[in-house]
DNA sequence: ATGACAGTCTGCGACTGA
């Protein structure tokens, strides 16, 4: 089974692009983010004459996931658990046989420069402590568990380009990786880098500054496997092809596969 | 250097993102 994740920075605007890298990797179940639309709008005939079943969670104009999967899926959860107040659109988990995915949109946590520069911060480290008490739950159950997404985090200095520059970043900010480590030491495993040790390895290139040409990137998007996931897991990859495209996301796939039989 | 890019919208500039 390929599982991939894709932040392809609106749905509606990246659709070709979208069609055709679904065409050409044909992924069994593909965990997308920041579709930015309402569920409603979700461009599901398109991608359903691909073959895929759809669960998508949207809200207007920004945020946004969704889960395609080949085979049949039971939703099993629209939102994060533990605050009900959160009306961001940043989680979908769903059940395929017996491999459960998530797809999580987490968010950036960088302020605007000027008023309440850390709320944003605050946010994001909240969201990840919520997070980190789910993923403990799900890791009881022994599944084949991915919880694969835009991370929006630089687990180390291997994964970001410059980082002395992107020091104070909520990308790479001590805070952020201290959360981060503490939902990967419940047990997961990152897909991509335990079969690539090499650094600077991006799955995210700025549209400015010719960033991709360059490759000053980061690596953000990840797909974190339960153990039971990674004792069948048996290739892992970044898919660079998409962001070589005519209006391309932000974001290229990061794509895993798991050896579950069938 | 008021910059640079690209998406959204009760849109034509403001806001958001990473």
């Amino acid at each position: 089974m390929r599982i991939a994740t894709f932040n392809v920075n609106s749905v509606k605007a990246r659709l070709p692009n979208l069609l055709d890298w679904l065409r050409e990797a044909r992924p069994d179940v593909v965990l997308l983010q920041e579709i930015k639309t309402l569920t409603e709008d979700f461009p599901e005939l398109e991608i359903g004459d691909l073959g895929y079943n759809i669960a998508a969670v949207g809200q207007k104009s920004y945020n946004g996931v969704a889960i395609l999967s080949k085979l049949p899926m039971e939703v099993e959860a629209r939102a994060l658990p533990g605050d009900d107040e959160d009306v961001q659109a940043r989680y979908v988990e769903a059940l395929i046989g017996p491999v459960r995915v998530a797809s999580i949109y987490l968010p950036n946590g960088n302020g605007q420069p000027g008023e309440d520069f850390e709320r944003k911060y605050a946010y994001k480290l909240r969201w990840m402590r919520r997070l980190t008490t789910h993923a403990r739950g799900l890791l009881a159950h022994e599944e084949t568990l991915v919880l694969g997404g835009d991370y929006n985090l630089c687990p180390t200095d291997a994964d970001v380009y410059d980082p002395v520059g992107w020091r104070d970043d909520a990308l790479v900010r001590t805070e952020s990786r201290v959360e981060y480590r503490k939902l990967l030491n419940l047990g997961f495993t990152d897909a991509f880098r335990t079969l690539h040790p090499e650094p600077h390895r991006y799955s995210f290139w700025d549209y400015q500054n010719r960033a991709f040409e360059r490759d000053e990137g980061v690596r953000i998007d990840h797909l974190l496997l339960s153990p039971q996931a990674a004792d069948r897991l048996t290739a892992a990859d970044i898919d660079r092809d998409p962001r070589t495209k005519t209006r391309p996301s932000d974001h290229t796939p990061v794509w895993c596969e798991l050896d579950v039989g069938a």
